[in-house]
DNA sequence: CCCTTGGTTGACGTTTACGTAAAGGTAAGG
DNA sequence: CCTTACCTTTACGTAAACGTCAACCAAGGG
């Protein structure tokens, strides 16, 4: 009922066919409504077999971006310029030079956004092991606090 | 026009006077509206003088986790639980389990978000690489990569 | 030939997170 | 007393990101 879920991190079992919304729309957890959504928007732009959308590698490859950027909180017009940055090509020396601009902004929200997500987590470890503490010396030990991932 | 800016994390400056909303107001970078709207959300519950509203040290700092919650693009609701978890205080042991179990959840949830940033910096650093050494080879030599920031 | 599966385009509905008036209370200051 | 600044509530508006029909086409199987 499920084909290599989320982003297919796997390696690179990625083979390069084509795939229809259906096809996608499974792989990636989403509705058929969701990527036509997207297209709407101007985030993804298929080929087209008659009516018929046709995803290619390249496609998919910013459906990776999109999800990505949405589990960052992004809307999706910050995506949408996100993704122009990348196919910006070869273009005019101006265009790069802008296009290096947006990237360095978001470089620095980011960072921003590392260093929230770092100090919550501190906090919510320090929350996990006070419970834990806390569960300990009432008696009933059943809770050991999570185990820290080295980053 | 602006003072202390953002959650304040400069050491140890937050005094413990209470706060009107508009105070409060100005130093998030929030409207009136925006802190009300938390309020009727149940994010926050400031005391009353008379009618108008008094923010604590408490509040406060809840809406410094609000914030927080918001850049890492959290919605209000899931910001709720969140705060929720905190003043547990002394609940039952049963509160107590429930409340780390949620905690443990959003550990997860910002593993995997960490990931996410730290893969997507990565990405743009590249990016801006790129740039910058097509830039250097077309000639126009006016810019640098950026300084890499150790974590 | 009909049915199922999977695709299509509208077009209106919904939730979240506020914005934006409208209409007014209250206390300080000139 | 009037203005100004700051607060209040009520209530409708809105933008974003889809959900949810409705009505349709097309290819293949029984």
């Amino acid at each position: 009922m499920q084909a290599t879920i989320g982003t297919g991190a796997t390696g690179w079992e990625a083979d390069d066919r084509n795939r229809s919304i259906g096809e996608l729309a499974e792989e990636f957890g989403l509705t058929h409504r969701t990527i036509r959504h997207y297209e709407d928007e101007g985030l993804l732009s298929p080929t087209r077999d008659g009516q018929t959308r046709v995803y290619s590698h390249r496609d998919r490859a910013r459906l990776v971006l999109i999800c990505r950027g949405k589990r960052l909180g992004f809307s999706l017009a910050e995506i949408k310029e996100f993704l122009n940055l990348y196919d910006t090509g070869d273009a005019q020396i101006e265009q790069m030079r802008y296009a290096q601009s947006l990237a360095r902004q978001r470089i620095e929200a980011l960072e921003r956004q590392l260093q929230d997500v770092q100090q919550t987590l501190e906090e919510l470890r320090h929350f996990d092991i006070q419970i834990s503490e806390h569960l300990r010396r009432n008696g009933t030990t059943e809770t050991q606090p999570m185990e820290e991932k080295l980053s």
